[in-house]
RNA sequence: GCUGACGUAGCUCAAUUGGCAGAGCACCUGAUUUGUAAUCAGGCGGUUGCGAGUUCGAUUCUCGCCGUCAGCUCCA
């Protein structure tokens, strides 16, 4: 069989040319053997392989190092396969499923009798250790669908996978020591290249992630090359940890949860605050052109039989049951806009009037499943800032443009920067080829002209219409799908909206559904994490706390703190006899951005002696007026808090 | 919903093989009058999530229910 030549192009330029079926290693070796050292593995024309694979391939021949963030990945499978060795050594009776490389980290999946323990965990990561210090170099080998078989004849989530292979597909299997696992790799060349790694934890996991199929156990692990990466890796966790809502909100007193309200939030006063403050600016951002409403909480079944939620959506439904006909004919509203629809068809509408925004605050019901309850992230009472536009087609891009910019803006007054999705027709619609090129069209425009990049992604889009999402960044780097833009030309047909034109003929109009936080509650729970609880003082449900520094000036405490109430500000005065020292931990515990204090001296001047929220002994010394307008400035113009 | 772990004072956590349920903080009282991250002393506080069962005896063991947490997309 007479072998192939291919042509290989090193990133200086350089081509060389072997022969088909050469192993990466053995090219890498010829380009320096000083290289071949720091090779991890290689990436042919983009795509990853490990040193041990034969080259089936030309083009562009990148060695990867360390270095290269793509070699951690090829780190990480490895990972994945060490722990199943350790698994099986300790286990023989688990059955492997599969152990894929994940953003963070890695997982295996196994099949066992007795799920995995907390200590089982330990003993893997032991064994993991000695498994590693063995040395075993993964050996690749490429075998026939009957020699598959045999090879996994006790593991039929293998056999499985191997059934499923194409005809043509290549079918290699990787063994490391005693381990051999259907694998494509690719790999590092031996396991103790996999020194810095962690477990994690343990979790069900559906097999093929089929919640029909069989449970199976999961181990979350963790590998990097350096130890300071773990080691930070880990630290960033903790950090989280700590950042989490559900500890700080509890700690700076913002809402609690009861177990007879599962999936619903108790508001003390202070985070009210929040959600009132929040509400006001949104309010004052829609202040021109937005029509705010309210509809009911509770519908008959009729209306969701006209919207689609009464076949699609009642597994999610609080269903009312009905005195007099002993039936659950009434929902709880998951969302507004049947509502809204309802509320645009009370009358006759002028193309003059559009676009006609109705927006809302109203509380929605969703009965989630109990496990996907978490915190204020995930819950089944909510208040969304949700709004239904109607308008004409042509007015589409003017409006999309608009949105962009204000959805944008909002995040911007919390230091949130955000991405754009834009999500086209998917495979599964209505409306005609035409609608969705004039929609997609309109969307694309509107978002070339404000500028921002955004990201395509294409078929993803709702069956209804095209829509825009907004992934936002916090400060710890973590993503939040919140905002979305979504054009809808279904619900119109559904309810029979309708305006009548300049030609006195009557037309549909378009409806876009806009949220820009998702729900209070979830956005509200990525503040606290985003700024650890301190707040900007706009936000902080407490901004000032007054400080006597003894009994005798408490009176003179208690005055400031009314003058600065008086101003709009939200001062509270701790004077109980307690020392300085105690209260002012607590004032800093509680994140409250500023802390007066008021001694003798400053009784006697009118000063305040100012210590700013995480500034430590750093004080400031200035007349009750002057601090009084600067944090009344500081409300006014939402500012965030200083960097660091 | 499913798998696993967990549920002890308002909060954070203890309680050897089943043997009288504890601490710190918070709260209350008193003393202290404090100059920038915890003053001292005393006191109050619990049907150990709920309900059954096993046992002489259950926070501990078994079962059911409720709730919380991790996870259930990242494709050999």
């Amino acid at each position: 069989m007479a072998t192939e030549t291919l042509q290989l192009v090193l990133p200086n330029g350089a081509t060389r040319d072997v022969a088909a079926g050469t192993l990466a290693r053995d090219v890498v070796a010829s380009i320096g053997p000083g290289l071949l050292k720091a090779a991890i593995a290689v990436a042919v024309d983009g795509d990853v392989q490990d040193l041990m694979t034969p080259i089936r391939t030309g083009g562009a021949f990148v060695v990867l190092k360390e270095s290269d963030p793509r070699s951690l990945a090829v780190l990480r499978h490895s990972g994945a396969h060490i722990l199943a060795t350790a698994v099986r050594r300790l286990r023989p009776d688990a059955r492997i499923g599969f152990g894929p490389a994940i953003d963070d980290g890695f997982y295996y999946d196994f099949e066992v009798e007795k799920p995995f323990t907390p200590e089982d965990l330990a003993a893997f990561e032991a064994e993991m250790h000695k498994v590693v210090a063995e040395k075993y170099p993964f050996v690749r080998a490429e075998i026939s669908r009957a020699e598959g078989e045999k090879v996994f004849a006790d593991d039929p989530l293998k056999l499985e996978r191997l059934a499923e292979l194409g005809e043509s597909e290549v079918i290699s299997t990787y063994t490391d020591g005693p381990f051999t696992d259907l694998c494509r790799g690719p790999h590092v060349p031996d396991t103790s290249y996999v020194k810095n790694f962690r477990l994690l934890s343990t979790a069900g996991a559906y097999w093929r992630g089929d919640e029909r199929r069989q449970m199976l156990q999961r181990i979350y692990a963790t590998a990097f090359w350096k130890k300071e990466d773990l080691d930070a890796h880990i630290h960033r966790l903790e950090e989280a940890r700590k950042r989490d809502h559900r500890v700080v909100g509890k700690q700076l007193d913002l809402f609690m949860f009861h177990h007879f309200a599962p999936g619903a939030a108790f508001w003390t006063e202070r985070g009210t605050f929040i959600i009132n403050t929040l509400n006001e600016y949104l309010r004052e951002l829609q202040r021109d052109g937005y029509q705010e409403i309210k509809t009911p909480l509770l519908y008959n079944k009729g209306l969701w039989e006209i919207s689609g939620h009464w076949g699609k959506y009642r597994e999610n439904m609080f269903l009312v049951l009905d005195n007099e006909t002993k039936e659950h004919d009434f929902s709880l509203k998951p969302m507004n806009c049947p509502s809204h629809y309802l509320m645009y068809n009370s009358r006759k509408h002028s193309y003059r009037e559009l676009p006609l925004r109705f927006s809302t605050y109203d509380v929605l019901h969703r009965n989630e499943v109990s496990g996907s309850l978490s915190g204020l992230t995930r819950v089944r009472q909510f208040q969304q800032d949700d709004c239904h536009i109607f308008l004409m087609e042509s007015q589409i891009a003017d409006e999309v443009r608009r949105l962009t910019d204000f959805i944008l803006g909002y995040y911007r007054t919390f230091g949130l920067s955000a991405a754009l999705r834009f999500a086209t027709r998917p495979p599964v619609r209505i409306g005609s080829d035409e609608m969705w090129d004039r929609a997609e069209g309109a969307l694309r425009a509107a978002l070339e002209e404000t500028g921002e990049p955004y990201e395509l992604k294409e078929g993803d889009g709702a069956f209804y219409g095209p829509k825009v999402d907004f992934d936002v960044t916090d400060s710890i780097g973590r993503h939040w799908q919140l905002g979305t833009i979504q054009l809808d030309y279904a619900a119109p047909e559904r309810f029979d909206l309708s305006y009548t034109g300049e030609d006195n003929a009557t037309h549909r109009p378009v409806v876009i559904h806009r949220a820009v936080s998702g729900s209070f509650e979830r956005f509200i729970a990525i503040l606290i994490e985003h700024f650890a609880g301190a707040f900007p003082v706009w936000l902080s449900p407490e901004q000032v706390r007054v400080l006597p520094i003894a009994d005798d000036l408490a009176a003179t405490a208690h005055e400031v703190t009314a003058r600065l109430r008086a101003a709009g500000i939200r001062a509270s005065c701790d004077d109980r006899s307690e020392t300085l020292n105690y209260r002012i931990r607590e004032g800093e515990t509680m994140k409250v951005p500023y802390m007066a204090v008021i001694g003798k001296r400053e009784a006697e001047a009118g000063t305040l002696a100012v210590r700013e929220r995480g500034q430590g002994k750093k004080q400031e010394v200035v007349a009750v007026d002057a601090f009084t307008a600067r944090v009344q400035e500081e409300i006014r113009a939402r500012a965030l808090p200083a960097a660091g």
